[in-house]
DNA sequence: ACAAAACGATTGGCTTAATCGATGGCACCG
DNA sequence: CGGTGCCATCGATTAAGCCAATCGTTTTGT
């Protein structure tokens, strides 16, 4: 009943919103401005609706229906594209441009080994990385600016796909000469006593380490909070206090010969402290089993000490 | 870079899926036969994937790359046209067809009273009704088969949207001369030691009345489960038990002068036993804006007793 | 304030691509 | 062994999309 958008006019319109100029946003189609006029004209006659005020001619001006349209042919072509990517997928898999982002707490200490292994398994995968604060990713990977994350779950979003790829368990960093060293391994209630030191708010390890000794979120306003485990290492060294590390940032060398002591942590029966790492991509993708086979050289990267 | 597959194309894709034979699906899309093949013949060739096992030419046969395609065309095709979809409903909010699916424990009792409203309200709109239980509406909402539901909320399904209509509280049903007849309203306790009659499973009321009564699901295998409000009403009425009834079934005549008496409950103070009334739609579609102002028409449909 | 430049809409001519009707090749049925 | 149903192929026709050039406004520069 309804006749269909096609295609190309809703290319023109998601340029133009995006650059809001016939010029350029013809260029970026690689037509020239009469075609996208015409296209955009077309497509507000064949869907009977304004989408531009048009009133004296200036710069385009959106009414509100013409931005809801434009979400509307976003989504759109993203699906037609779908349709193209899963075919291309089936065809080729891993091969091609993959936007992979990362939390900071992960990736420094695995990507130097994590991406030769990659290399060495999938050869023609071209590896885009961003590494961002889980918040962020989780945004970029529903934006679509980003396919794949590799992070600490529960993630718990919608439209999210996630599999479990590793256990990080914790261990306990202490400065040089402190009691609590004469223990082989620590009690959560003996790290209860301790001042903890913690990463910055936004990092999901924050979280963690918090939720794993049993503390209250808002506890303490401590200008204590790091940037990154790196300075993290550097001020317990320094005697600041004690605090959490994931072994993978251990064994991906975040102590760099600082002055800090490692003991396990007493966990109850059966149950590890510690974080669990995984991988999200938007449930819809075309290349979920693609990802889902880059799941275990991750895990032996992982593994890999 | 990859060049999108036309929607053209994707229409022959999804109706030769649907119908299995290239003529009807030709007959379908209102072209010729040859059009159709040398369209699918096409998108094989633009996407590089073999769709169909082309073997033997007898029936169509897909791959099972070609029936995941056939999913995403269907996407597709919906995406493009929820763009024409949302024009038009902006263009005229609440005409057109509209596919409703109703509960079974609200229908018989609403819809004399609330068609002819809406069809004051909104004369445009053609309105077309499916009732069934809650579970196979959610299934037929999703899939696109409906539009919207009228059901007991919360339904809590991704990518839903629902909305609140109103509060329909229980009252309870006995048979005349019963004991519990002399106290004017009726507290939980006591409803706990008569035998409750319910519907039969799948009915969302039937859950909902036992856990007003705080009861566990899987009390008693009662053989006493009734298919409708109405059988519910005469076993009552024989004697068998009680039983709670939404007040819009009362007001709804399904008493229908049964020698029944009604009790109200004595809620505790704040907190009223009942069910919540509501609709859901997809979270994605066009018409969102358009269900949202449904709303307050159904509200006086149920309120006007 | 005036001229120049920028911007978007319009027009006419062209090329590409979709569709049709007819025909060919292949299995399966009687 | 011919008949029938079904899908692929072929050439002609038509419609749609695109470009280059031009026009009418609006905005900018001095």
């Amino acid at each position: 009943m309804a006749p269909l958008p096609s295609p190309q006019q809703l290319r023109y319109l998601v340029a133009l919103a995006d650059l809001g100029h016939f010029g350029r946003a013809a260029t970026a189609c690689t037509v020239t401005q009469s075609t996208l006029s015409a296209g955009i004209i077309a497509l507000e006659r064949q869907l009977d609706a304004s989408i531009l005020e048009r009133g004296p001619a200036k710069r385009p001006v959106f009414t509100p229906l013409g931005l809801e349209l434009v979400g509307r042919a976003r989504a759109a072509l993203g699906a037609l594209s779908a349709v193209a990517e899963t075919a291309a997928a089936a065809r080729d898999p891993l091969t091609g441009p993959l936007r992979l982002g990362i939390i900071p707490t992960i990736g420094p200490f695995l990507l130097p080994r994590l991406m030769p292994a990659l290399r060495r398994a999938f050869p023609r995968l071209r590896l885009w990385l961003r590494e961002d604060l889980t918040d962020r990713l989780t945004e970029d990977l529903q934006g679509g600016r980003l396919d794949l994350l590799l992070l600490a779950l529960p993630a718990n979003l919608p439209d999210t796909e996630t599999l479990r790829i590793a256990e990080d368990p914790f261990v306990a960093a202490l400065p040089q000469e402190h009691r609590l060293l004469e223990q082989p391994q620590l009690s959560l209630a003996a790290l209860g006593g301790e001042r903890l030191l913690l990463l910055e708010d936004g990092h999901c390890l924050r979280d963690q380490a918090l939720s794993a000794c049993a503390l209250p979120g808002a506890g303490g306003g401590d200008a204590f909070a790091a940037t990154s485990l790196h300075t993290l290492v550097q001020m317990v060294a320094g005697g600041l206090g004690i605090t959490l590390l994931p072994r993978l940032a251990v064994t991906g060398g975040v102590l760099a010969g600082a002055p800090v002591v490692l003991r396990p942590i007493d966990s109850p029966p059966g149950m590890v402290m510690g974080r669990t790492l995984g991988l999200a991509w938007r449930g819809r993708s075309p290349r979920a089993a693609e990802f889902r086979s880059l799941a275990p050289v991750i895990a032996e990267a992982i593994a890999a000490a």
